[in-house]
Formats: structure tokens, C-alpha cells, sequence
DNA sequence: ATACAATATAAGACTTAGCATATATAGGAA
DNA sequence: TTCCTATATATGCTAAGTCTTATATTGTAT
């Protein structure tokens, strides 16, 4: 459902098509929630049958017709409705823990590797989202009012203070097996 | 995949039917990879399937087969690659930041509101994490070694990172809209 | 007396997401 | 010349996970 209202909040600001929402999605919301090429499409559809959203055919030579999508009334009540409900939360996936779960079973030095390689991972990360404010692009004007542009950064420094605290965590795992702290095998 | 070598590892450790398997996953790793009980016993074919577990049937009275799964060397050749490979990182995905990305739309009082219940969500969960370690009940002996244990609490202090983080970012924003840094709609 | 929890496995239906591919044309790069 | 990129939408297939229900018995709680 997530996307469904991801989408319901673009369109509020604007009426766009699949493929504009592709190319907002990739320059804006894409660190804490990538969106597929077609799962835009199929949601695009869902919303006009909920009655959430209409579209707006607008022809187009050589190419297929651009479908322009208008947020409705219903549509921007339920999104409210959603943005004044509780948080949803969802159950927490960590694929990446699991490994650490279960890593007892390396040696010493491989651990060490993995947990230096764990950190610089989370280091690149943090470079990459020292990049993404303010690319919006041939949308900027349509969608960063001071507001808003308040809100997609307030979304940036929570990811940047979860990949910091990964960051952190991670080192000092290696600060601890080098001084002795893991019970040998 | 993930679901497949979290089985792994804990068959790594002693043999165990589904059921066991249902439980071991849910007062212990439940906090960063929650698994349900018909996943499990669908992945526990596709292990036999793939030749990294072998099913042995115990007949009962009154009650279904129980069938153990014991890891097989290929399965265990299988779990030390994938423990040496890079961490399987996988898509952010954060449904509440969606939430808070279009939140500009709400009043400044609804704000706070949404902030300080997001602070309460966390301080919630910081506090089940206290009660997690040491609740293996009668898989206690089988899998906790000094060094399982001590990866173990590695992954409880990565969450609790986490959420501190979390509780400290929305703190810091309930502090700022009262302080009057929210751009105004 | 009745309902619920524990023990044990299984399958069907459904949702979300991801990957690949198809269609069709124009323009720029190698 | 050939390949890649941009524009624009759409479908098929698969994987992973969730929810529900089925079967069958024993013991405990209300």
C-alpha cells in the first residue's frame, strides 16, 4: 500500500505521467523507497480504479500517448487520512544481520574483514546521500516549496543518522575483536 | 534468499523440525528477519530440494510425522560461502518516511503530534529489546556458545543503535517546529 | 462444559515487488 | 553503421512473504 500513497502525495502536487513519476521517484524518495517501472504503471492503474486518481489521455505522434494522471477529491482525502493515521511501522528485514547472526563460524581475521568491509559500505553510502538534495530537475519547481523541501530533508538526516549509528557499530565491533573481546571457537 | 540461510545456520547448529524451527526464529532473530510458520516449511523443501538438508522422519501417535531436518556437508559448504560473501545489503525500504517525506501537508499541532507518538514508538520497541537475550527456553543449550551468544548480542545492539537514532532524530524535530523552524504552508 | 493453547505439518489464495521483454521513433555517440 | 539513450506504456513470469484454513489429539483454563 505504501507505494499507492507515495504516488497519491506526488500527484497532489502535480498531475504527472508513469514516467514522470519514475524519474521523481529516482531523484527523490528512491533511498528509503525504490519504486519499479512497472509497479508504477500497475499502481497508476489501481488508484484510477479506486477512484483515487483519472487519467487524462493526451495524444501524441511516434510515440504512445503520454497518460496523465489527476489526483481527485477521494483521492486527496485518503491521502490525508493516511497522513494523519499512525505510522506504518512494518516488520523490521535485515538481510545483513542475518550474516552477523551466524558469523561465529569465520576465523578471527576473516571477521575483522568483514566488519571493516561492513563499515566502508556504510561510508559510501553516506557519500551517496551527500549528493541527492536538490536534483529534482526539470520538476524542482513544481514539487520544492520551502515546506516540503523541509520534509525531504528531514527524511536525509534520518537515513544519514541510521548509516552513522550502523557506522559507529560496526567499528567498534572491530576495535573489540582486535583487543581480545570475542570468546575464541 | 535470506530466509533459506538463517534456516541453514541454526541446522548448522543441531538438527530441528519446522516447528522447532518456528520458534527458535521467534525468540531469537524475530527482531531484524520475523519468519512465518508456512514459509518455514516451504523453504525446508527447497533446502532438501537443493540437496543442503536431508529430512528424517520421526513416526508419533496421535500427531503428524515430525520430520528433522539435518544439514547436509553441501549445505554446510553452502553457509560458509555465503558467511564469507559480502554483506547481503537489499533495497531500503521505510513506509513511515513516506509518510513523513508528504507530512508537510498536515497543521504544525498535528505535527508535533506525529513526532512525539513516532519518539513513543521507539522508546516501545527500545524497551521489548531489553527483554530479548536469554530466552531460548529449551534450545538454551544447543545453540548459545560464548560466541554464538556474543554475535547475538551484536545484532540487539545494532536495533537498539537504531532506534536511539530514530528517537533522537524525532525528538530533535519535535524541538524545532516548537521552535518555529518549520516552514510555514 | 467449552474454549483455548500446544504439538506438528501442509496447501491454497493473494499481495508486493522485481526482472525481462515488447513496441516505436528520434537523436547522438563510437 | 551500429549502438545507446530518451521518450512512453504495458505485459508475462517469478520470487518472497502473508493470511487463512485443514487435520488430529492432549491438556489446561474459565
Amino acid at each position: 500500500m505504501s507505494l499507492e500513497y507515495a504516488i497519491l502525495g506526488f500527484l497532489n502536487y502535480h498531475p504527472y505521467t508513469g514516467y514522470d513519476l519514475k524519474k521523481i521517484f529516482d531523484t527523490s524518495i528512491r533511498h528509503f523507497w525504490p519504486a519499479d517501472q512497472s509497479q508504477i504503471y500497475r499502481t497508476l492503474s489501481r488508484l484510477t480504479e479506486n477512484g483515487w486518481a483519472e487519467m487524462e489521455k493526451i495524444p501524441q505522434e511516434d510515440r504512445p500517448d503520454r497518460k496523465v494522471y489527476h489526483i481527485t477529491d477521494a483521492g486527496r482525502a485518503e491521502l490525508m487520512q493516511w497522513l494523519s493515521g499512525p505510522p506504518p511501522m512494518g516488520e523490521p528485514r535485515s538481510a545483513p544481520l542475518i550474516q552477523i547472526f551466524f558469523a561465529g563460524q569465520l576465523s578471527d581475521e576473516a571477521l575483522i574483514a568483514k566488519f571493516e568491509g561492513f563499515a566502508a559500505i556504510m561510508r559510501a553510502i553516506l557519500a551517496q546521500y551527500d549528493q541527492i538534495p536538490g536534483q529534482l530537475g526539470p520538476y524542482q519547481d513544481e514539487i520544492t516549496s520551502p515546506r516540503e523541501h523541509f520534509f525531504w530533508l528531514l527524511t536525509l538526516e534520518n537515513g544519514i543518522a541510521n548509516m552513522r549509528s550502523n557506522l559507529e557499530w560496526a567499528e567498534s565491533i572491530v576495535e573489540r575483536i582486535k583487543n581480545g573481546h570475542l570468546p575464541p571457537q
